[in-house]
DNA sequence: CTTGACTCTCACGCCAATGTGAGGGTCCAA
DNA sequence: TTGGACCCTCACATTGGCGTGAGAGTCAAG
């Protein structure tokens, strides 16, 4: 199997762009055409969906860098191959750990503020020019 | 109690710049002296707690400014102050949900990740050329 | 009055991933 | 051979929260 950039976008629904971006980053190293242009393998494509896993899981591309050489193609996604990396992935895990407890606090204090709006649920609505002025603040 | 950017500062362990940048933002509207210096008072001090944690929220400072005005300060927390918002807090608080959603997600990632890298735990550690970089884990 | 700490307002820089567009080659089918 | 789809490499723009520094004013203590 051998495609262009515009085909492999297609195929993982990541733009040309970000495919170039990955690229320049030591994500891929697709083979170069005397033209120029990059051509890519099923082996590509496991590693760009791999790829925009990490993405959605926060890390950088320089963490991904790091950790892709540890991982092997197992012909549908990417799996681990070195146990090197644990260290980084606790890191990482914990790093979400902290970012999901920071959303929590915050949602708790949005029900706080939810729950005395309800109870306390003003005879006077007017009272608060601030819905009439998108940017006002405190008076 | 009336202090100015480098104590309310200290106070609050945020930098002056960004003091100076949430009332860029309309977040907070210090008095203005005659000399141009902003005079801050404890009421400020506790919204700018209350901006911290909405921003660790991943909140943006614009969703702030829209929140801000609908609560008073009762020296500790924050409580509202009109129930006209309450459909834009609960669709706030919906984002957040999903936020934690996709955070949790990309941990459970993560852990299919870690979980997977201790079976395999590969018999040729050298394999993993990542190791070797500087910037590698454990050696 | 001087000095030093503090404050002010610009205004540019940075990061990270990606969008966008210019200017120009490549490839293939009609 | 031509045209359109595809590709290339710059390179600047974006978003948001903040760092940083220049140049200048304020204020209180010595």
């Amino acid at each position: 199997m051998c495609v262009r950039i515009g085909e492999l976008s297609r195929l993982t629904g990541v733009s040309v762009r970000s495919l170039r971006y990955y690229e320049e980053q030591g994500l891929l190293d697709p083979v170069r055409l005397p033209s120029g242009y990059r051509e890519y393998d099923e082996g590509h494509v496991s590693t760009v969906r791999g790829i925009r896993l990490m993405l959605a899981a926060g890390l950088n591309t320089a963490t991904i860098a790091e950790l892709l050489p540890c991982m092997t193609d197992d012909g549908q996604a990417l799996s681990p191959n070195c146990s090197g990396m644990l260290p980084d992935l606790h890191r990482e895990r914990a790093r979400l750990t902290e970012a999901v407890t920071d959303l929590l606090a915050a949602r708790d204090a949005l029900d706080t503020l939810i729950a005395t709006t309800r109870t306390l649920d003003p005879p006077d609505p007017q009272a608060c020019q601030a819905l009439a002025r998108p940017n006002a603040v405190r008076p």
